[in-house]
RNA sequence: GGGCUCGUGGCUUAGCUUGGAUAUAGCGCCGGGCUUCUAACCCGGAUGUCGAGGGUUCGAAUCCCUCCGGGCCCGCCA
């Protein structure tokens, strides 16, 4: 509905700018405190036609003519700025569109497919603090995707032939795998334990070198103790991610290109472009005149393929499938992902759109699974759900065990889930117990806890007989009854922006202005007590916050309790 | 040393791509509100040299330069 708007004024401060003879592209609308929309076009033009603002806004302003059924209601001059607001037209429209779409309201018209690969994480022991910021990155643009209208396949990239998949398998056969364990905590205990021998004992280090090669080349015998080393860690891995609402379309496993000999076409390809050189018998691309110093290694000189190699041949083969390719990746891989796009570009390939995030810390220091180093999500989210319930028997004690434990499950997720995609990507963070158990912050237990308010009217109204099926949006007139409407308008806004800047923590700001809007509302303004006429268009707009929070949640990957 | 990036009230943080009207919100702090649809809520108050300095501009948190501080990267590792 706000986009619809957003048009309008676009399309009608586009005439009338042209009526009073100024030429324009950008109207350059703004979100204001003033309006619904402003627009500062006046200083635009101001140097082009040397007239001031003001004037140039006068004239303008006095062009400006508004259909009977506009979404506009009016424009106002304010200076050099033209105001515009909503029409009662627009208001109601809103939330007849969200009562008649539902869990669509808010889809966008986008098409095409997209490949979005995140979490990625080696299977060497359990998903960190760190990985999670990935996979909840990932998973939440992979939904705002998917709510604008693409084709969205989530991919896990499991990187089985680096040296640390060979310590592993190394170290299960030298020490205790512990069976009492989830599967991937017990391979981070291997995998730590062979690390800290191999630093001691230099001796072994050649063995893990020969593990490494043979599967390179591939036998049989190796390939089956990788196979199960990597299905061991990724089955404690899918585990965790499946508790968090996140789930991958398919894992791919870097092998496979070069098994299949897409890896030594690429390096074929790649000697073809006439760039490549051989120093010290290894082949280097030369990237300087594409601004990257660092030359690019793509095959040693034992003829070997690099990681980089084979992430070449992944996105070659992903590029075929799908319109867009988007990678959630780590601070570390910034170099690395600006080699592999400018190869691509080389190549004449398409290339992907990289989303990074920054590290997450400990207070101590950064973290390092090889180091045994680093607080597991599992850790983290079986934490935040005894806090949580303990906030449950608190605030609830009324209710069963079950219902108890069912909300601390939501509630801790919602939470992680919540903690995490608000904070911009670029931002690095130092985790801190204390505040990631805390739930006096306005999290997602404040977004939820909204939701379940306006469920519970609504089911309150069934109780009492009272319907909404008719009903005169014309008498939502209280202020936070607007402002509660001109949010939900911005739900299709926002899923526009997130999804076309791959910033989801718009989403997350939204939802949360969405349940504070609602709160407002649900404060000053009585429901079930109002006058039938009032009572039934309320019911209706109560109705439409609980399907916009719903599906702002659901695009979070958040669960909409129905009471918590 | 070079490259990239971040620096906004005590703490966490929005806005920066595309410069514009009193800089966003939360936590914490001070004060108020449950005979009313779930108080995980609502209302009010105090708190800011937008890291520092310079520049461009009618106008800079936003663009440019220098510097300071934090993070990441700079391997025939991944």
């Amino acid at each position: 509905m706000f986009l619809k708007f957003k048009d309008e004024v676009s399309s009608i401060l586009s005439s009338a700018a042209a009526i009073a003879g100024f030429e324009t592209e950008d109207v350059a609308l703004t979100e204001s405190s003033h309006a619904d929309i402003a627009s500062s076009v006046a200083f635009k033009l101001a140097p082009k036609y040397k007239r001031s603002p003001k004037e140039i806004c006068e004239n303008i302003c006095k062009n400006i003519k508004i259909p009977p059924d506009s979404y506009i209601d009016r424009a106002e001059m304010a200076g050099p700025y033209l105001n515009f607001f909503v029409s009662r037209n627009f208001l109601n429209e809103t939330v007849l569109r969200v009562l008649l779409d539902r869990e669509n309201f808010g889809n966008l018209n986008n098409r095409g497919k997209v490949i979005l690969e995140h979490t990625s994480a080696n299977p060497d022991g359990p998903l960190h603090i760190g990985h999670i910021r990935n996979s909840v990155i990932g998973d939440t643009l992979a939904r705002i995707l998917k709510r604008a209208g693409y084709d969205v396949e989530t991919q896990y990239y499991i990187n089985d032939m680096g040296r640390q998949i060979a310590v592993v398998v190394w170290g299960l056969l030298n020490f205790k795998f512990d069976k009492t364990k989830k599967k991937d905590h017990a391979i981070a205990e291997v995998y730590i334990n062979a690390n800290k021998s191999l630093v001691d004992e230099k001796e072994h280090s050649p063995e893990v070198d020969a593990i490494m090669k043979k599967y390179e080349i591939s036998d049989a015998a190796t390939d089956k103790k990788f196979k199960d080393a990597i299905d061991t860690a990724m089955e404690g891995i899918k585990e965790t991610l499946k508790r968090m609402n996140i789930h991958h379309d398919r894992f791919i496993w870097e092998s496979q290109f070069v098994r299949n000999g897409e890896v030594n076409r690429m390096m074929e390809r790649i000697k073809e472009t006439g760039r490549a050189a051989i120093k010290d018998g290894a082949l280097m691309v030369d990237l300087n005149d594409m601004g990257i110093q660092k030359p690019l290694v793509i095959q040693r000189s034992d003829g070997t393929s690099l990681y980089t190699t084979r992430d070449l041949a992944y996105h070659e083969w992903k590029a075929a499938q799908c319109e867009r390719m988007i990678d959630i990746l780590g601070a570390d891989h910034k170099l690395i992902s600006s080699q592999l796009k400018a190869v691509l570009r080389i190549l004449k390939l398409n290339e992907p759109e990289i989303v990074i995030f920054e590290f997450v810390s400990l207070p101590e220091g950064s973290m390092s699974t090889r180091r045994g180093v680093f607080v597991s999500a599992d850790e983290l989210l079986d934490e935040v759900e005894k806090a949580a319930l303990l906030e449950v028997r608190k605030k609830r004690p009324d209710t069963d065990e079950d219902f108890k434990k069912k909300v601390a499950s939501f509630v801790s997720i919602g939470a992680v889930r919540y903690d995490i995609v608000r904070v911009s990507p670029e931002k690095a963070t130092t985790f801190n117990w204390a505040e990631a158990v805390d739930f006096e912050k306005q999290g997602a237990p404040f977004i939820q806890y909204a939701h379940a308010r306006a469920c519970s009217i609504i089911r309150n109204a069934h109780e009492e007989g009272f319907a909404f099926e008719t009903f005169d949006p014309n008498v939502l007139l209280e202020e936070q009854e607007i402002a509660l409407i001109k949010k939900l308008s911005g739900f299709e806004n926002v899923i526009d922006n997130a999804a076309r800047e791959l910033k989801p923590n718009l989403l997350a700001i939204y939802a949360r202005e969405l349940a504070d809007a609602f709160n407002q509302f649900y404060r000053y303004v009585p429901v079930l007590a109002a006058e039938p006429e009032f009572r039934a268009a309320r019911l209706a707009l109560v109705d439409c916050s609980r399907i916009v929070l719903a599906n702002a949640l659901d695009t979070l990957g958040i669960t909409a309790p129905e009471s918590m």
